[in-house]
Order: C-alpha cells, then structure tokens, then sequence
DNA sequence: GGGACTAATGCTCAATTTGAGTATTAGTTG
DNA sequence: CAACTAATACTCAAATTGAGCATTAGTCCC
C-alpha cells in the first residue's frame, strides 16, 4: 500500500545467440507465461541500466553477454498487463520497461540445453521468408488482414507493411508488422489487452501462423530487436558478435539469412564481402559439406574499429 | 527525507524547428543554465510518454508538436549533475531521463521571438562543415585530440569518428564525435561531471570551437537527436515535417545541409528527389532570388505513407 | 531593348555498384 | 574413375552515382 504510486523501471533483455539453426531467444518463466529475461533496476546499486541487465542475465541464466544495445523504453499505461512475479510491485506502481538486445555469440548443444531457448520465429512466422513455411503463415494471415484493412489508409499500410501491390519487404519492419496485426486484432496479446476471452467475437487465431504469445509486451519488445538488429546488420559489423571465431562464407550467409529471415544471392554476397574487408581468410579449409572444401574466415581487424560498416544484403530472385 | 530512493523519470524533448537560416532548438532555462525543454513524467496522469512530451512542451512552451519519436533513456548515475528546478525531487532520489526529438515545422519570425530558439551548431560547432568556420573549429580542436590519442586505438577511435586518414566524415555519427570530445575532456560537462573547476590542469576550453554547454546530460542527448535526425532523413521522408508546405528545390537543399552539415551537389540532388517520387510540382513559381524563377514544390502522397523512403545525400566535392 | 548577372534547370559521360547468371574446381562417395 | 556436391571464379548488362558543362528565364542597369 503506497501512499504515492512508485515508478518501477524493469529491464527486459531480448538475449539472442546463434545456434547451428538460426538465431535463438534466451526466454524464462513457466509455461503459457513465458516472457523475455526480465529484471528490475536497482536506483541504489546499478550505476548504468547496462551494467544492470549484464548483472540479471548471468545471475538469472548463467549466460554471459557480449554485445549489449538499449533498444527503447516501454511505458504505455494497458500494454504491460499480467506479468507474474516482479517481485515487490503492488497494483499501484507504474511498471516503465527498458528494452535491450543482447548477443550472447554462438553457442553450442551444450550451452544451448543450459538454457531455455528457442528458435525466435516461433513467435514470428510471418518473419521468416526462406522457407514455404513462413510464407504460408502470411497467406494464412492475409484474408483477416484485407479484412481488417476497410480504409484506403489501412489498405495501404497493410501494403508497405507486407510488401504488396509492388511494394518490396523491408525486413527490419518487424515492428510495424506486430503493431499492424496488433491493431488488428490479429495477434492474441491484443485480445488480452482488451479484455477479452480469446476467441469470441474476434478472429480465431491459429499458432502456427499468428505465432505464440509471450507475457506483458514482451513481444513487441522482441520485435523491436530483431528489427534492430535487421537493420543494423546493413550499417555495423554487428553479425560477427552472434558469429563464431572462424566460419565458413556459406556459414556466414546462412546466419545473415536467418536473422533476416530472406535468402541472398551466394556469388554477390561473397563478392560484397570480399570486397568490404571485413573479413579474412585463416589459412585453413573446413571439409565437412560433402563438397568443395570452403576457406575459413575470421573478421578482420578493421571490421573491429569503431565506425566500421555492416554488409550489404543482395537478394536472391525468388 | 524518503525511506526508499525513488526513480523519478524525466522527460526532455530535443524540439527543432526550422526557421530560414537552418536548424533551430527550443530552449529552457535561464542565462548560465541553459537546457532543454524538460518535464517530469507523472505515473498516474500521463497514459503514454509520447502524449507527456506533448503534454509539457505545449504547456511550457505554447509551441504544438508534430512528429514525435523517443531517442533514448539516459540512467547513467554521475551524468545528471546539476539540475536546478526540477520540482519535488529530492537529492536521495535516482532521476532517469527519457529523451524524445520532435519536429515543430517550419517557424516564421513572429513564433521564433516568441520563444527561446538557438541554432543548434552552437552546441557543436564542429559538425558544420558546411561553412569555413565550422572546419575551423574541428582544427582547433586536432591538437587537443591527439594529445589525447596516445594510444592506437583511441587514435583509430579519432579517425573513424571524425573522418581522418581517408575515412570519411558521416554526418550522423554526432553522438560519436560528443561522447569522444566527452572522454578526452574536451566539452565542459566532463570537467563539471569529475568535479574539476573548470581550467585547472585541464586544457582551457574556448566556446567557439568546443561549443556552449548545457544543463545536465542535455548537450548529449542533443546529441543523440542529431544523430538520429540525420540518419533518418536517409530512409525517411522525414525531412518533410520540418519544411514549409511549398518550397523550391534549393530550399530543401539548404534545409536538408543545414540539418546534415554538409553541402551537397545540387544537381544530383534534384535529380535523385525528381525520381524518388517524394515531391511534385504544384503549378506556381517562386520569384525572389535574383535568378531564374524556380518551381515550388510540395510532398506528394506516397511521401506521406507509412514505409516511404528517405533521401539520397549526393555530396558535393571539397 | 540589349547586355550583364543570377539562380534554376537540362543534359552528358564515365566510373562504380548491382543483379543475375554461367563456368570451373576440389573435395567426397561408391 | 565417374557421379555428386559445394565452393569459388568469371562475365555482362542494367542501374546508380559522381562530376561537370550548357542552357534558360528571370532581374537590374544603362
């Protein structure tokens, strides 16, 4: 019982690591209420918010984080709805979230079992345009969103958001897609968050191609970082903090591919590569594809320097 | 006297305006401690930070916001220092500053008297390379910076950030170059923030080449707000908020360098705006300059759609 | 009413950078 | 050693960019 509401800044980290198979979310609590690594600031004993979700993550899960990037800050009274145990908040305290993206680097089968992780488009199916499977998860969503769509105005938001009608997918629009399909009721946070029994009046929604709820607005906090990290792939050599030490081109594409959720021409990326000088060859050959042996790489010392840029991400044609 | 340190989340807004000569920022505080427009967010009244910034500008200021976009959280302990007025704040409490930048449009002399504008090179003299005075203040400060540059790596650091030894200079990368300048003891906020009295053993700092200080983290989050700005004029017709509705090509010319600092090549302007669709011509002409009449042009529609794309920044030689 | 002056607009051309392939090579496997 | 699989090399046209020179439509001044 506060006299006067409190301000609680909780700090929720999007930890993200590469496995063999994409990218993957580090997440915690139990199951139907599973959210992001979550923590809250101490106004005594954290002197910066980074150095405070670095504390939580590793005495929480183990992990240790490499890069470590503030992503915004949450604070709409509504959207933080149930969240279980934050410890001494009461009903009256207003709950502000920091969002922050982590890269934990690659890890291994090990690490990876350590861990409560998984593959990030589980809660993004559209996201991920590599395989039929994601892009039938967007036709699946379509007919409720032309739906939903009754404006001009919404008709053509739907549009640059999905890329239709000639308009090219931007993949670090994660974010304006969640809030679209949140508005649009289309994702079940929003029927939480309005109170409503799932599944009513509103449109049923199918996992597997709405992808799964996580807690508060975890979700949208999610988005925002991997939109983030989309786009900054293009303008820093961020890829290599979720890369291993020394990698394969193939290797390097392949993880460029999953973050991005889009498949790149092989020759034009190699290409680009070379050329940026951000990366160099080790001496020595990996053999483990049944094919042409491939050369081994490490990022070189420039793609280290602060202002370093990012890659260039050639499409390949459908 | 609180039991409890409490958080206490203030709101500081970066607003620019342009006026004809560039870039302008709205200011508070009185002569010797100026800072930015600043607000504390109150937890029950306020549904969202964004309708809070709006909210406290209008009120302080009488000046309506158009666009709005959150920059960053600043918690840092040690960065806030002296803040004067800041209402029921009491000195156990930890203050954490939201930072948004917001756009008022264009301003004629009228509404610019009746605030406190300031162009905002006067904060950073060295990131407008557009005239000869803004590269005399980045000369005057070299000698300062390489005294400090005793490593190779704080020297690579300088290059990168401010466009040396064949890199070139990005216009975005304000918050780079301040937090560097930060570092090195070279803005007078590093020298408050360790307690010195300024001009003891640390060098003396001139304000036309280091800049006017601000109140608190202020000068850093407008920093950041620069920064931000000019990167997003690249993939956002963002550029459109702060100019007039009608407006010649030169016009937005010398809008877009003055906001980057940078002067560009004029032709290659016009012609990569003329394809990107962003703009049309409405029928009338614009007489006053001296020359040939030029055309006046507004922001077409597709402009206005959520995904559209920025600006290409085509530079104009040395 | 014709030149000088000024800015706006039009046009050209080469250098780069992209997009989209085809071709060759160095291993593994049966 | 032939088949197979990736990796790597090379090619070529289209599109984009960087840098200019050229022309035009006004004003100002005699």
């Amino acid at each position: 019982m506060n006299a006067t509401p409190r301000v609680i800044i909780g700090l929720s980290a999007v930890v993200v690591a590469a496995s063999g198979k994409g990218p993957e979310l580090l997440l915690s609590g139990s199951p139907g209420a599973i959210g992001l690594p979550f923590g809250s600031f101490d106004p005594i004993g954290h002197r910066t918010f980074e150095l405070a979700v670095r504390d939580f993550v590793t005495s929480q899960t183990g992990f240790a984080l490499g890069y470590v990037e503030q992503l915004y800050t949450f604070g709409d009274k509504g959207r933080e709805a149930p969240v279980a145990d934050m410890g001494q908040s009461s009903d009256a305290d207003r709950v502000v979230s920091v969002g922050y993206i982590a890269l934990a680097g690659s890890i291994d089968e090990g690490q990876r079992r350590a861990g409560v992780w998984a593959d990030w488009y589980r809660f993004f199916p559209w996201e991920d345009r590599r395989s039929t499977a994601g892009m039938r998860a967007l036709d699946l969503l379509m007919p409720d969103l032309h739906a939903w769509a009754t404006t001009t105005e919404r008709q053509s938001r739907v549009a640059m958001a999905f890329g239709l009608q000639g308009q090219s997918w931007q993949e670090s629009q994660v974010l304006d897609r969640f809030e679209l399909l949140y508005e649009a009721g289309l994702v079940q946070e929003a029927q939480r968050d309005r109170g409503k029994s799932p599944g009513s009046t509103a449109p049923a929604l199918e996992r597997a191609y709405v992808g799964e709820p996580l807690v508060s607005d975890h979700r949208r906090i999610l988005a925002t970082a991997m939109g983030r990290l989309r786009a900054k792939i293009r303008y820093r050599p961020i890829i290599f903090d979720l890369a291993p030490v020394r990698f394969t081109l193939s290797e390097l594409q392949d993880l460029v591919e999953a973050v991005c959720g889009v498949k790149l021409h092989k020759q034009n990326f190699r290409r680009t590569l070379e050329r940026s000088g951000l990366v160099e060859s080790t001496g020595a050959m990996h053999a483990e594809t049944g094919g042409r042996p491939a050369m081994l790489f490490t990022r070189s010392a420039t793609s280290r320097q602060a202002g370093a840029s990012g890659l260039s991400l050639p499409l390949a044609k459908r």
